[in-house]
DNA sequence: GCCAATGTGCTAAATAATCAGCAGGTGCGG
DNA sequence: CCGCACCTGCTGATTATTTAGCACATTGGC
């Protein structure tokens, strides 16, 4: 009913692929699954998602169609604070510092990024 | 052997404990752990995740002391680039700016990520 | 109209994870 | 020297997870 009882190792991976992929029907979720299980098991684990409130599904036609129960961004901060805490001393700052370094951050993004926290500065004082 | 072989929840729980803490003694996960269960029980997961090759004990002194086996940049990384992966649709710059925006960070840290940023853009050309 | 193909709901069996308990060993204060 | 407090190694049982299978409904092509 809530948001943080302990998922299952399959329960999170099905997750992940929900929030990846935004939506998916169980199909997808089967063929996006590592090592994946039977047709039959990937349904059962998205019935139990429902049950525990992790998911929803919608009638889409005359399929069904999953998706996660908690917005996205809600799930994704949460997801960036627990890393920030576990791996990172609790410092959001060396978060960001280890994503610029690793180098995947093109010209433009860089560009933008900075604007970014010029304004975040101005406001900050 | 390697890195990504699925961990159980708990294996999991206790691993992050490892990495928050950098090291930690059987009683010290023991009090970290959420809804903790018995010594026993801890000490039991704790030579699972040694079998598994996922951490190591030091001896010091009478007792033991267990620490992850994978450095913890390296496995900060792979944390991230699952979530960047699964939560920003791949996008490290989009990451960065959610933890930008978080508005966590203080000033003196936003003038040197700033000026980190700068850097990278003159090397990135 | 009928027969694949593809969907659903439900259930029970097999596998994995989790747990607590017991049998020592070691150091230390009284 | 003895008992207490704390550690370790190991093992079996309980509980949760994960899986596949079956029965039935709906759709679209032929």
């Amino acid at each position: 009913m809530t948001t943080n009882d302990p998922l299952s190792r399959r329960e999170r991976q099905i997750l992940d692929i929900l929030y990846a992929k935004g939506t998916a029907s169980a199909a997808e979720v089967q063929e996006a699954l590592p090592d994946p299980p039977s047709y039959s098991a990937v349904r059962a684990l998205l019935r139990i998602l429902e049950e525990k409130g992790h998911a929803r599904h919608e009638a889409q036609g005359t399929r069904y169609v999953y998706l996660p129960m908690v917005p996205r961004e809600k799930a994704r901060n949460s997801a960036l604070s627990r890393i920030v805490k576990t791996f990172f001393d609790g410092s959001a700052a060396q978060a960001a510092t280890a994503l610029v370094d690793s180098g995947s951050l093109s010209d433009d993004e860089l560009a933008k990024l900075s604007s970014l926290i010029e304004q975040a500065r101005k406001e900050g004082r």
